[in-house]
DNA sequence: GCAAATGAGGAAAACGGTTGCCTTCGTGGT
DNA sequence: ACCACGAAGGCAACCGTTTTCCTCATTTGC
């Protein structure tokens, strides 16, 4: 398992402001601009927010937990009485209330949420999963899915099968023990996807790759009017000879896409310049590529729409080094708003965003509607967002 | 909180291989190549293993779960004795055990681990906290550390503070309420950060950014072996006047790999070409601006190390736009191995790998150590590994 | 033939909370 | 003096599982 050979330093070896032994190494280590040395904190007293908590640690490092029967006992109180006072229930005296909380706040009491989801039968938990693996596109979505749900005092799992197939009934099985509320599944593609169904009996949201069945509740971006805003953009600005370069023909994201430009072009009575739409690969050595066969079919050709931002940089450099001012002779719309890409750019890309985490966020709330029994099946999809840049 | 416009579809909207009333856009939509049309599973009978899951849903949305109790039943024995079957506990008949099992897989009847971890104290939980947000180089180290612990039988609960100190409060709370077996904290730089100490009593792994306090555990990259690899390729290659180009100096990684330079170049009795490192941003435009400068300070200079692949890259488009090759005249390295970078540079570059999914999966294990008892506190550095391209 | 050992399985406590019901007490009305 | 009633809080069941202790019944040993 621990196969790496390690380098190993003991606490001795943290930072030593004075030249160690071995100085040369450890001098340079953590020369840091600031010298943030060893002794920094003079043993910070820790304050008030340590009193109280001796008792919750006993020995053998496994630490004894306080229980609502500890803030029960100290405010002279029986353990149901305690419950009714920390969750505003019953028939109480304010002043038995108050005694309650203060005990609770002194024990640094917090309640244990497994045994409060045994009795209510909702554990407060979803699970987060992610088939292919967590790149690019899923961890947007994750991260919005995970903030909605955090706001709501849920608690997620995150689960990654790398599009391992005995990993994800792994994972499935785990939630299933661990009776998460619900299970959003993402992937890196939009291309959609067999359900889940199988294994649980739990609400599932499809986020980005949508289900197959359509009975199943997916959330998915609008890749169509997407890429209509970015055709009519470059329509708007005049431009009339647009060629289209984007990915892989087998990805539903390319032929989406690639529709979508067509009859956006048709509607304003243009024709693809180049003749065709040119499927390639997802990166910027083909739009290298790609740009000098469009310049050699069209070579009056005004604007290019590209299926991704990798597309459409390595279209910007294949202009550059053929002399081809952008947005001067030719304009660049790209897809994705990777900033990695679209910023670093030369000019700095126009492009369409999918707006990720938004669709993180509506798929959480999608999932708590389906949880409370009220879930809206069918695909639900989400608006981009033009970003205007330089390269327009 | 749902701001968005959406626009819907309900599931008669589904892929629907038959033009649909509005034509244009839906055909559009869902061409995909290969039609997989609405209708392909017809009914799929789902098979045995939907067997004796009947009574398993209640009604109104909320399902009845599978108890211990109802696998008792089943098998005509006591929930005790269903109990001890299934664990290979106590003293049973062979048969016993059998009838047990069978009516378990039956009705798929999958142990409340919340009920079990309330008596066992453990709730085979963890926390994955990130401070700053989750990004190129926290996430790696979070998939390596969720991998390892999911191998465990461990499930990890996903917190992003995104730098945000209340949120990281939110977070902590939440995870001593569900009574988590400790704590896995990463960032995205690998500057020291305060310890957490004031909220929990379980262990704590730092990932990447160690624990200021030399008394927790905390697993790093070795950046200083990374770079020092890094420079004495480029001396093995026989360039003697390499020059550094990096990231702002307030950066603690920027000074620990300027540091490893400056002492191999001087160990070889070289001296940094252009005279100083260079301290800029970690981005593209600095690299191509730096290498500029550099030719400029020292025209024979013939290797750059640079603080990371996107500095590289900026360099590498530099200096072809001057007409300099790469590596024939100038050798390049890089630093971080992100493939966007590294492999779409041109050419693609030599670079330094921290092995991050590695740490994850080390800064896992070492929680489980912690975890039963064992924790060795001090930083321990993992070995970087050097990725050998076509850019020297 | 009887005690002891063994085998097989049941009953119940425990984990940490929540909640419905019950008891106790005090007060007011008649 | 008696009844009713409301306030305050205790008691115990319950959630789902594990584990300890206990009870039978059947062998085994003598």
């Amino acid at each position: 398992m621990s196969k790496p050979e390690v380098t190993e330093s003991g606490p001795g070896a943290g930072p030593a402001p004075a030249p160690a032994p071995d100085a040369g190494r450890d001098a340079g280590r953590d020369a840091g601009p600031a010298g943030r040395a060893g002794s920094k904190a003079p043993e910070a007293p820790g304050g008030a927010e340590e009193a109280g908590r001796e008792r919750a640690r006993g020995r053998g490092g496994r630490q004894a937990r306080v229980t609502i029967a500890d803030v029960a006992a100290l405010a002279g109180v029986s353990v149901g009485t305690a419950s009714k006072a920390l969750n505003n229930r019953g028939k109480l005296r304010q002043e038995t209330r108050a005694r309650v909380a203060d005990a609770a706040r002194q024990l640094g009491f917090r309640p244990n949420e497994m045994a409060r989801s045994l009795l209510s039968g909702r554990s407060f938990t979803v699970g987060l999963l992610t088939t292919d693996h967590v790149g690019r596109f899923s961890l947007p979505v994750l991260l919005g899915a995970e903030d909605a749900l955090g706001a709501g005092e849920i608690s997620v799992f995150l689960c990654d099968t790398r599009g391992d197939a005995i990993r994800e009934r792994h994972h499935l099985s785990a939630l299933a023990s661990r009776r998460v509320d619900g299970i959003i599944v993402t992937g890196r593609r939009t291309d959609s996807r067999p359900p889940l169904r199988q294994f649980l009996d739990v609400p599932v949201v499809y986020a980005m790759a949508p289900s197959e069945d359509p009975r199943d509740v997916s959330v998915v971006p609008d890749e169509w009017q997407g890429a209509r805003e970015g055709v009519r953009h470059l329509i708007a600005a005049g431009r009339t000879r647009i060629a289209h370069i984007t990915g892989p023909a087998r990805h539903h994201s390319a032929q989406v896409r690639a529709a979508a430009f067509r009859e956006t072009l048709a509607e304003a009575g243009l024709r693809p310049a180049g003749g065709e739409v040119m499927f390639g690969e997802w990166n910027e050595p083909w739009g290298r590529q790609a740009v000098r066969h469009v310049l050699h079919a069209e070579p009056r050709c005004d604007a290019l729409f590209c299926g991704s931002d990798q597309i459409a940089r390595g279209a910007a450099d294949g202009l550059r080094e053929m002399g081809v001012d952008v947005p001067g002779d030719i304009a660049l719309v790209g897809f994705d708003n990777w900033d990695v890409m679209s910023t670093a750019c030369r000019p700095p890309l126009t492009t369409v965003d999918m707006e990720l985490g938004e669709l993180g966020r509506v798929a959480a709330m999608s999932l708590l509607e389906a949880i409370e029994g009220r879930a809206r099946p069918g695909v639900r999809r989400l608006p981009c967002r033009l970003v205007i840049r330089d390269s327009t």
